[in-house]
RNA sequence: UGGGAUGUCGCCAAGUGGCUAAGGCACCAGGUUUUGAUCCUGGCAUUCGCAGGUUCGAGUCCUGCCAUCCCAGCCA
């Protein structure tokens, strides 16, 4: 991978041209939520890009809160947007503005508009307009008031500006073509009258700007080389240049569109992702297993890991289902790397090693991390009973089963090899405990001259801390839910599965909860903020890549 | 039936007329290994939506067709 932030794309290329041919000898970008919600996987790749960028040509980007409606936003979105960008590693420095910081101006551009003509205020009523416009197959209609004189339309204006009119009464309209192919072009709304408390503005206005004119206006004035947006956009491309055509502004930004991402297996929507949070399917905005930026933090996803995800999936104009495997590689590769590992057993299996003495318990050394010495090493209680996983115990296990059967003999990690010698059953039959014995000749994992094929993790029963774990598998079970009629019914059941009896070697449950750790042969854990259980809780990040699963199946399949 | 876009391996994605169509994920086959993890090696598009055409030469240029997506908010 490059050191740059983002891959060269045709985004880049434009950037290089344009840079090469002295349009301009820098570059600004923009990132510009809108507040009015939580951001998502999604935004991550926009945000990415527009900070990427500038940062890969010394360029800035700017955040701006693109605020003019002010009946879907608040203070509180604007800040969770803050806190996701900085987490997600980005600084706006002090490039932070707002739309509505414009409103004055925009006021301003409004009344040169009427002023040539080219703008005027429309009475019909929004279904008049509606059938006005006409559709795909229809051109429009002009309006009966699309012949004011401009001081017949600059009077009316400023009497909206000063509240004259009810809510929805009358707009502002430009004047351009009801017969254009492109609907974007009849006749746009660019002022709509809103007597609503505006997050930024208070109650100054009671008239606000539409988006399309709006934006590019604000790009403008703040000198914008590059608009970067989605591909819906495309289609307001002409209005965006048009309204910078007929305005006395100097600046003029090329809008270019990209496509949007999107992962399979989950959903960016906010519609949808709020009805997960009502209905209680989830637990808030945050539960790991959100697309949301809060949720893939709370999830314990490294913040490098998901930059390095977007930067593999790349820029284009194609839309796109990239494979949740990407973002899971993603998270891995970087975990593997960063995570010191421990142990920890999720389903308990009592031991007992019949020949260590009892009441005995030494110190082995760990390794933190098995190709990175930096990491140190710790030192880990070894006793006569121990917790293995439930799962490394199988009765009748064929040659390919490398764990513990009777008469096996397996190495637990760091330690010991042991031996199974017998399973202990309850009245319902179900294996409860096993006897086992050990080498003393083998401590520190290694005996002369024979080879143990299995090596499994453990966790002294005197000394293990008790913890609930919490396994995440992906939301739905479909690929593409938002493409069904209902996504709620790719409800994945089983995505969430809590293990209360879990257990955790000592010293690591109360440290630091922003470590992701490694469970070996487990999966990656971090500790969860919740404090509504007694026991410390640890959310699974990604599990490990396993090809056991697939070999166990195969064997399963030949019998 | 209007306007705007996109079609290169299962999923992304380089390729900007000329050496054998990058790379990642996934998958397959081996090797190393005190995590059945990691790591390493090898395999994986005679072909670029389809059909014609231009050219010594086309994924790249031209024409036609097909498929998919977006647009009819006083949302962004």
């Amino acid at each position: 991978m490059t050191d740059k932030n983002v891959t060269e794309n045709f985004i880049t290329h434009i950037i290089d041209e344009d840079l090469a041919n002295k349009k301009h000898n820098h570059v600004v970008t923009r990132f510009p939520p809108e507040p009015n919600g939580y951001l998502h996987i999604g935004h991550a790749k926009s945000i990415c890009l527009n900070f990427g960028v500038a940062a890969d040509y010394q360029g800035t980007c700017h955040l701006r809160f693109d605020d003019t409606n002010p009946e879907k936003e608040s203070r509180e979105y604007a800040e969770s947007i803050q806190r996701d960008i900085q987490w997600l590693g980005f600084d706006w420095k002090t490039n932070q503005f707002h739309a509505s910081d414009y409103f004055d101006q925009l006021y301003a551009y409004a009344e040169e508009l009427i002023e040539k003509g080219l703008a005027y205020v429309d009475d019909q009523t929004p279904e008049e307009m509606r059938e006005n416009r006409g559709d795909f197959n229809r051109p429009g209609v002009n309006s009966p008031f699309r012949d004011r004189s401009p001081e017949e339309n600059l009077a009316l204006f400023r009497a909206m500006k000063a509240g004259e009119f009810a809510d929805g009464a009358r707009v502002l309209r430009a004047k351009i073509d009801m017969q254009s192919g492109n609907i974007n072009m009849r006749d746009p709304v660019i002022y709509r009258i809103r007597r609503l408390h505006h997050i930024n503005t208070g109650d100054k206005w009671c008239i606000y700007p539409m988006y399309d004119f709006t934006h590019c206006i604000s790009d403008a004035i703040e000198g914008i080389t590059h608009s970067l947006c989605t591909l819906e956009f495309e289609d307001h491309r002409p209005l965006y240049d048009w309204f910078l055509d007929h305005i006395d502004i100097d600046c003029h930004p090329q809008q270019i569109e990209f496509s949007r991402l999107n992962v399979s297996f989950t959903i960016t929507s906010k519609r949808r992702l709020s009805k997960l949070v009502e209905e209680g399917i989830v637990d808030g905005w945050d539960d790991p297993r959100m697309s949301t930026i809060s949720g893939l933090r709370r999830r314990g996803y490294p913040p490098e890991a998901i930059r390095d995800f977007v930067k593999q999936v790349g820029v284009s104009k194609k839309e796109s289902v990239i494979s949740m495997t990407v973002l899971e590689d993603a998270i891995r590769h970087h975990l593997n790397q960063s995570a010191p590992r421990v142990m920890g057993v999720l389903r308990p299996l009592k031991v007992v090693i019949e020949n260590y003495p009892e009441g005995q318990v030494e110190m082995l050394n760990g390794a933190n991390h098995p190709q990175n010495e930096s990491f140190g090493s710790r030192q880990i209680p070894f006793s006569r009973e121990i917790y293995v996983e439930q799962s490394d115990y199988k009765e009748n296990a064929n040659r390919k089963f490398f764990r513990l059967t009777e008469g096996r003999e397996v190495r637990l990690r760091h330690a010991y090899y042991i031996t199974c010698r017998e399973a202990i059953k309850d009245e319902q039959g179900n294996v409860v405990e096993l006897r086992c014995t050990y080498d003393p000749e083998s401590r520190g994992g290694t005996a002369d001259g024979r080879k143990v094929k299995g090596t499994i993790h453990w966790i002294s029963a005197e000394h293990a801390e008790p913890i609930e774990v919490r396994l995440y598998d992906r939301l739905f079970n479909h690929p593409k839910p938002a493409s069904l009629e209902n996504f709620t019914d790719a409800i994945n059941s089983e995505s969430l599965e809590i293990l209360p009896n879990a257990m955790l070697e000592p010293g690591i449950a109360d440290q630091d909860s922003e470590v992701v750790y490694q469970f070996e042969r487990n999966a990656y854990f971090k500790r969860d903020k919740t404090h509504e259980t007694d026991k410390p809780v640890f959310n699974q990040v990604v599990s490990m890549r396993d090809s056991w699963s697939k070999i166990e199946q195969e064997v399963n399949e030949s019998n």
